[in-house]
DNA sequence: AGCACGCCGACT
DNA sequence: GTCGGCGTGCTC
């Protein structure tokens, strides 16, 4: 057979991992160049993964199509990106072209050659600007570090393996990211960071401190930010940004792991044990462990670059947090990780005390406890502030029939709907189907139908009726305000209602777990979790460790400004309602003891073979019916039999989701165990053919999709 | 993911 | 008799 000159390509088209596509190309393209190429009936975006040699066997040259065209201009995306794509890929079970494409701006498709070159003309304008810019605010701008700060910086910039910054909340982590990305930029005039925060809501107050420190050092365009909350425009700029080097800093959400960054030399993974890093559609790609790997193939590649006279630089990651996860801890624990310890407050201000409310106790259907409400009336009267935690919207879970016992179940999901009281309508929030309030029970007609159970309206509402005695010192009344996802959903009502809080304007914040993370409140002396601990009744047993964080977050929004709190001559408090109030998880919040807490976890995860000890991935199914789901789980299973490397895994029967359907949709799991990571890689890249030629078998019929999920967060 | 092909109910 | 419902399957 001729010659024919052809490249692979990787592009959105996902039957069966790894697969890549053959086009012909008269041009010989690089590996990493991006094409637009035909794919059916339409055009799509494509990143060339090899140029091979030899022609491909087993396609004519009659049966390829030829590349449309070459994104002009473009640097290749460069071979440490590629790796990074192809370990994600592989990893997590999902095809090459798949996460490559999902690392991609979209935009990037629709751009004409003109439009491209024009943006790209605009990048090295402002690059030659920002590099003329004068740099004489350096060292006088950081404020100065503590002495654990300083240890921490010195430790991290000389560390060979990942660090783990575990630093109480108010220690001045955030301090320590600052002073590391700007040592990293100044080693290298192509030096670029990334940092990653778990949640949209976090970028902007981060977003305004880099700013501040680093567009004086480095111009105006150095900074861009890169999450799913962007316009595609805008997107499509921070990435060209990124990829041609201009940008220094990238900010972002966990997609932000998968940008493309050439002068990559530090990555900072604020709040890593949040479960937001962990993707839960698409490729469902931790991107805290992606950051991980991504640190070492950086460095590898810097080291195979280094000559003898000169050593080599690193891409440094580090992971921060006060509660850090039991994988990261562990990982300490064995010494592959570099754990940095910043116990102390910065300022000196002390850590809550912790006040633990037994709820069997308190009478009878309250939803907060009298001593609670005391305490809090309290603090209000001597112009403190409060906090008070409720993870569940809307007025009421359900709504009820006392006569017939109709309740508001969703017609679509497994799953009953919420009253909202404020806008008189049922909304489920799994589907998102939302009715008017029905004025009579819909099944018997009675009028007496009512709420049971509570949510933050009905808590706010509760409040403003119990602190409605209670003067300020200028003498007003108590002023309550809420703040969850249905008060924030306005585009800008979030910013308000932070500037509201911060001006004093609020005397009592109630709100979902949303109100825990990172903002601060400089007058908040009491901090309340009211039904914290609903998850650890959950068969979940990641359930402990959230909560621990989740307090322990919540707890350390008290008391940040000690001045302010040594004024008032009173002592922060974390007040939490429990039924269980003997659970030894607040033994160790009392004594502030993140390490012990760890410890015992640990122990149980060891004794049990779960993670970080044992690892998981989980096969799911979604179907029209129940039984189709399990059917082809079962099915997958029993194909499983004499498939290589089946006897290092244990398969379990398929299970319904705890939410069984959603949307219509029937839901169900699988789990797979193994004893390594290595092990448990190796069957599922076996299994992979099987799972999708089971698709086809007559007992799966009615199933939608099937999706593998790696190191699952919830089982 | 798209987008086509293919086989069953309400219209000009 | 068609128009179109979305179930199923492929994309070099």
């Amino acid at each position: 057979m001729a010659f024919w000159p052809s490249v692979v390509v990787a592009t959105p088209a996902h039957s069966g991992v790894g697969a890549l596509l053959t086009y012909r190309s008269e041009l010989s393209l690089a590996p990493g160049t991006l094409v637009r190429v035909p794919l059916g009936a339409r055009e799509v975006l494509g990143v060339v993964w090899e140029c091979p040699t030899e022609p491909p066997e087993g396609l004519s040259e009659a049966q390829t199509r030829a590349v449309a065209s070459v994104l002009e201009g473009l640097p290749p995306l460069n071979a440490r990106w590629r790796q990074l794509v192809r370990f994600a890929a592989q990893y997590y079970q999902r095809s090459l072209g798949e996460v490559a494409l999902a690392a991609l701006p979209p935009q990037l498709r629709d751009l004409s050659t003109v439009q491209l070159a024009r943006r790209l003309k605009k990048q090295q304008g402002a690059r030659a600007g920002a590099a003329s810019a004068p740099a004489d605010a350096p060292g006088q701008h950081a404020p100065a570090l503590s002495e654990e700060q300083r240890e921490a910086l010195q430790a991290l910039e000389a560390a060979t393996a990942p660090v783990l910054l575990f630093g109480a909340t108010g220690s001045g982590k955030t301090e320590v990211y600052l002073q590391a990305t700007e040592h990293a930029l100044q080693s290298q005039p192509d030096a670029q960071a990334l940092v990653m925060v778990p949640e949209i809501n976090l970028t902007p107050q981060l977003e305004a401190r880099f700013r501040e420190r680093f567009e004086p050092l480095f111009g105006a365009g150095a900074l861009v930010c890169l999450h799913s909350g962007m316009t595609p425009a805008q997107r499509l700029a921070g990435w060209l940004a990124a990829h041609t080097g201009q940008a220094r800093i990238v900010l972002g959400t966990r997609m932000a792991v998968l940008a493309s960054l050439p002068g990559l030399r530090l990555i900072v993974v604020d709040e890593e044990h949040d479960p937001s890093y962990k993707s839960q559609e698409g490729a469902r790609y931790s991107a805290r462990d992606l950051a991980v790997y991504r640190a070492k193939v950086e460095s590898e590649a810097l080291a195979a670059e280094a000559t003898a006279a000169a050593p080599a630089p690193r891409c440094r990651v580090v992971l921060g947090s006060a509660t850090p996860s039991l994988e990261t801890w562990h990982a300490a624990d064995q010494g592959r990780y570099l754990r940095l310890s910043m116990p102390a407050r910065i300022g000196g201000g002390a850590l809550p005390r912790l006040r633990v409310v037994d709820m069997n106790h308190q009478p009878k259907g309250a939803l907060l406890a009298p001593p609670l409400v005391a305490a809090m009336a309290e603090r209000i009267a001597r112009g403190e502030q409060c906090m008070v935690l409720l993870n569940r919207r809307g007025y009421a879970p359900v709504l009820a029939c006392h006569d017939c016992g109709w309740k508001s179940a969703c017609p679509h999901c497994s799953a009953y709907r919420v009253f909202h009281k404020l806008d008189r309508t049922l909304r489920c929030h799994h589907c998102g189907f939302t009715e008017r309030v029905p004025r009579a029970c819909p099944e018997c007609g009675n009028l007496d139908i009512a709420p049971v159970g509570r949510g933050t309206e009905q808590l706010e509402e509760q409040l403003a009726g119990l602190l409605a005695d209670v003067q300020r010192p200028d003498g007003g009344p108590a002023r309550v305000a809420r703040m969850d996802a249905d008060s924030t959903r306005l585009k800008g009502s979030l910013e308000v209602q932070l500037a509201t809080m911060h001006s004093g304007e609020v005397d009592v914040l109630v709100g979902t777990q949303m109100i825990a993370k990172g903002h601060d409140f400089r007058r908040i002396t009491l901090v309340a979790g009211i039904n914290a601990d609903s998850g650890l009744f959950a068969s979940d047993y990641r359930a402990p460790e959230r909560l621990f964080a989740l307090l322990m977050q919540a707890g350390g929004r008290a008391g940040r400004d000690a001045a302010f709190v040594t004024r008032q001559g009173s002592e922060s408090e974390l007040w939490v309602q429990t039924w269980t109030p003997q659970h030894p998880l607040f033994d160790a919040l009392r004594r502030h003891d993140f390490p012990a807490f760890a410890a015992q976890q640990l122990a149980e995860r060891e004794s049990a073979g779960m993670p970080p000890f044992g690892h998981q991935a989980l096969l799911r199914a979604d179907a029209r019916t129940q039984q189709a789901a399990q059917a082809y789980l079962n099915a997958a299973a029993q194909a499983a039999d004499g498939l290589p490397h089946r006897d290092d895994v244990t398969l379990y029967p398929a299970v319904p989701l705890t939410i069984q359907r959603v949307a219509n949709v029937e839901r169900a799991q699988l789990l797979v165990e193994a004893a390594s990571r290595a092990a448990l890689q190796r069957f599922l890249n076996a299994w992979q053919p099987v799972l999708l030629a089971c698709r086809s078998l007559p007992e799966a019929r009615g199933l939608v999709r099937f999706a593998v999920d790696v190191d699952p967060l919830a089982i």
